[in-house]
DNA sequence: CTTACTTTTGCAACTGTGTTGCATTAAAAT
DNA sequence: ATTTTAATGCAACACAGTTGCAAAAGTAAG
């Protein structure tokens, strides 16, 4: 349904994305408002958000939702076929926008989204 | 630490994956089996299973655990780089073992593991 | 075939992420 | 200032998966 109000939910939220180019966990980003702010109303408000192309979202290797900024989309066209990548050490999530993962035509089946995990070490943490 | 007596929780489970190709939900291997066997035996096996190399396992677009058999795989190889599809209208889940997708380098981060899911619509549910 | 040893199982209770229904609050339009 | 309806808070729930522990069942040894 997308954003309606300027509510102070939306602000919070994205004040969070702001501070950081990582895709954050909803669990997590209940936890940093939740002396503000309802967790169900931060699922929602996250639900709106995406619903506007503001932010998209995924699952991690533990099946946990992420979301992140979006660069160019809107509420008619969300485009997210960059991979994301998750580093095994610490945990914490990028999205890799400039790297594009290609994929194969696979016969008798047409392919319409494409989710891309790829786990390892990070820069901080191959030290 | 892997399979080290052959009980019949293995065996029922590998005749599940023997009656098709398709990667089965965790749940759904835990429902088909409910008047033999306990749901936390049937988790326990496939992680026995997997130990082993005899399936493998994945998050589906819903961050539910699937398995799905191996080809070459065992205790001290584990390779599966191939993608897997989700048909968004069935919710089936195939292994792609013929596709191979191609991923970057990315500067400043190794990557050990891939992950790709390819969602949209199956041979079946496209006619 | 019996015994001893150790893996596997069943049960019940629990975790954690995310969702739902509904009454209340608060943007924003009139 | 009043009305409208989106957004919120709360409590309860849903559901996949996990944990601890006692009981059962493989397996090897005698």
């Amino acid at each position: 349904m997308g954003i309606q109000r300027k509510t102070s939910t939306i602000g919070l939220l994205l004040d969070q994305f702001k501070k950081s180019n990582q895709a954050i966990a909803a669990v997590e980003l209940v936890d940093r408002l939740k002396e503000k702010v309802n967790k169900t109303t931060v699922y929602r408000a996250l639900e709106r958000l995406e619903d506007d192309g503001l932010v998209h979202s995924f699952l991690d290797r533990d099946g946990i939702k992420r979301y992140a900024i979006c660069q160019d989309c809107n509420k008619d066209s969300h485009v997210h076929d960059h991979p994301h990548f998750q580093c095994t050490n610490c945990g914490k999530v990028d999205c890799l926008e400039e790297a594009s993962v290609n994929i194969p035509k696979i016969s008798g089946r047409t392919i319409h989204k494409t989710d891309v995990l790829l786990q390892g070490i990070c820069e901080t943490c191959s030290v």
